[in-house]
DNA sequence: TATGTTAATGCATCATTATTGCAAATGAAA
DNA sequence: TTTCATTTGCAATAATGATGCATTAACATA
């Protein structure tokens, strides 16, 4: 089971052209356990000193662009990153979902769920992306309270 | 006309509370006569060192909390401004227009005939705010190729 | 108009994040 | 196991966000 799921890392790693390093299979297990977008100082945080920080950058930018996971900005203007669905690859890289931005414990869901509907743009603007962030406060914290 | 123009953006800092001081009025012209909205360092750029680099950020900041300008943040997380519609207010502060970021010239554009459309979010998450940017290429830089 | 009070500013300073260069280490393939 | 390109760690820098504090400026009122 877990050899599976390590297998399909390394599966992926070398479906695009990356070498299998323990550290991108260390980013890789710990973004598919999280249930919302994982923000690089968390990263540290978990990881500890195993992985030096510029490291981790680099990790979280090749992932970016090779499309294995995808970046949200929060409301902090900070970066978040989750795995992308299977859909993504280099060239076709849209996430189209939303994301939510808790106010409260800062976490960024991706709403797979929800859709950005189409939007009429003036002409004369070409779209190539659309990044719809909701903020608010999230399922658990409401519970919480 | 110009006298008008700055009676009208004094009046506005007395409405807030704020006092009118040369730095406050400055940015309040340059942003009023921006047709895209505008970063720090922009600004800074534009006014040079008659406006210390922290009063800047305080200032823009303090708008921001009163409902004069609204704060965008672009694709790589920069913090842009642009003076809010009249309908906005300290505790009342939607712009629930679409915001358009250029990929080239890297303007940040309220589009504010485009409203952001009602979404089904998932019950349990609380909503207050939305924030919808489009990135692409914009009209002008469509035209200079 | 002078003056006292509060708000605003400038300067110093620090934290965090993003980014690059380069040498050393490592993975993968021959 | 040797070779070569990739990856990593370390050093270093830039940009941005943020706070404390002393000084200055705005404005109400005496």
């Amino acid at each position: 089971m877990n050899q599976n799921k390590n297998q399909q890392y390394e599966d992926l790693l070398v479906k695009n052209g990356l070498k299998r390093t323990g550290a991108r299979l260390q980013v890789l297990d710990i973004l598919s356990h999280r249930d919302s977008a994982t923000s690089q100082p968390y990263l540290e945080n978990v990881i500890g000193k195993e992985i030096d920080r510029v490291t981790l950058y680099r990790i979280l930018k090749t992932f970016e662009e090779k499309g294995i996971i995808h970046r949200v900005l929060d409301n902090h203007g900070t970066a978040n990153y989750a795995i992308c669905s299977n859909s993504c690859s280099e060239h076709n890289h849209h996430d189209e979902h939303v994301h939510f931005n808790c106010n409260n414990c800062l976490r960024v869901y991706c709403l797979d769920e929800v859709k950005i509907p189409a939007l009429k743009i003036a002409k004369g603007f070409k779209v190539d992306d659309m990044n719809l962030i909701v903020s608010g406060i999230c399922k658990e914290c409401n519970q919480a309270n």
